[in-house]
DNA sequence: ATTCATGCAAAGGGTTTGCAGGAAA
DNA sequence: TTTCCTGCAAACCCTTTGCATGAAT
């Protein structure tokens, strides 16, 4: 893909977050720097880089997630707040057994653990 | 919730799908056997029995799918056709220590391994 | 007779897309 | 100069909702 100042922007607000920003988040933060970008261009940009892997994507709920880590690891969510926070995947211990009784190549693997963070106890 | 056909018909419908479907697929599946059923009725009935436990709903993509099945299990799914199996909670081993390190109160896992299924190897 | 779920259609939120203009190469 | 990314706005998909009617109690 071809440069641009907006590319450049967008891909380094969601590296630089760590609030696993939405699509919305991301262009309000841009357009401090670009008033004119628009959600299309902010949109088109945040698939491109999932799509060649520079960032990650979390479904939360309706909406799409933006996370710039690319190290293994899992996520923990609020039910009260949303937020999203990061577990490391060494902090797991995952065992399934699967290729010959389920005939399911795994390729990845969504695990997030959902409950209430410590402003909610 | 007072009774209705539709509802029931609703109910029965996800209770008895194996194949996790969205509001739209049962709706076309009630239509069947009361076609002026709508859309909205679908998705309040479908949203009551979620809430209230008789049935479970899982994230797919920008949709919302259901499922019958309440036995403690997780999801297969495939990237290429998008369909989802469930595999046994029993068959998966986690362990992950969160309480100290953490400090979020787990409810709720969603669990995942999406990949190929044998339709596409 | 009263209550409340329905059917319908409009509106909602998040996301994608066609187009003309402007920036990158 | 050509390519292609952008800004804009319309369109899209899935889901929700307000309202009047009709079914359930």
């Amino acid at each position: 893909m071809r440069y641009s100042r907006q590319g450049e922007l967008i891909y380094r607000t969601v590296k630089k977050s760590k609030m696993h920003p939405d699509a919305n988040l991301v262009y309000e933060q841009v357009k401090k720097i670009v008033p004119k970008i628009s959600l299309g261009t902010v949109y088109r940009n945040l698939n491109y880089f999932t799509k060649n892997g520079l960032i990650r994507s979390i479904v939360d709920g309706s909406k799409t997630r933006y996370d710039g880590n690319l190290d293994p690891h899992y996520h923990l969510q609020c039910d009260i707040c949303g937020v999203i926070k990061d577990i490391k995947a060494k902090d797991i211990n995952l065992r399934f057994q699967l290729n010959d009784k389920y005939d399911f190549k795994a390729s990845n693997i969504e695990f997030t653990i959902k409950g209430k963070c410590n402003k909610h106890k």
